[in-house]
DNA sequence: TAGGTATATAGTGATATATCTATGTGGTGA
DNA sequence: TCACCACATAGATATATCACTATATACCTA
């Protein structure tokens, strides 16, 4: 066996990415999107996560800033939506994992 | 649908640990670890992910800290080996992530 | 345009991480 | 026991993250 190592740039570009998704709060509202599996109002997110507003938006924020979630504005609510699908992954591995054991 | 959320309980234990190995060194380590599919040394491993002594015993050492490794000395060396398995999965997701795009 | 509702951002202090240098420790062989 | 090799840890500094409060902004309705 002599696969070739994951080269250092995807390491770098990914991991960030990675890092910023393994926050239980983040995890808990990129679960609850998904589940719901349409863009939800930033009300609807606090609920499902037991936040408060301020702490929301910056989770909201913080995972739009690295393109894992998207926004429309819709009235007065806004509305956040998965952007990159393969975040998902990471949930189905914990899933997978918590299933088998 | 109406699938139940993964509880805040398993993303709060889970979330520490990803979020650790989501550093780029580390993720070099794993893969290293992985693909060589038996314990190796520090030195080999500084080789392998390019950096000094220091770096590697603290990288090495957060990740059995968590119990993603493990270690056992033999001789003079210390050879580090990967204790949970279910860490690789995310190296799969980063795998699978760049072949398809 | 005034007032309400929904969301965003600024500012802050506490805590954690990253990285580097220097030094300590455990095992081996002369 | 001394010197050496492989590895571990301490200490210091810079930077990032968390969680919170207060305040600002955007949109709607009357």
């Amino acid at each position: 066996m002599n696969r070739l190592l994951i080269d250092m740039e995807t390491l770098e570009r990914v991991a960030p990415i990675i890092r910023n998704v393994a926050h239980p709060l983040r995890l808990r509202i990129l679960d609850y999107l998904d589940r719901e599996g349409e863009p939800k109002s930033v009300s609807d997110i606090m609920d499902a996560a037991c936040v408060g507003q301020a702490i929301a938006s910056q989770q909201l924020r913080i995972m739009k800033d690295q393109g894992v979630l998207s926004s429309k504005r819709e009235g007065n609510f806004v509305l956040y939506g998965i952007a990159d699908q393969s975040v998902l992954l990471l949930l189905d591995c914990i899933r997978h994992h918590e299933a088998h054991k």
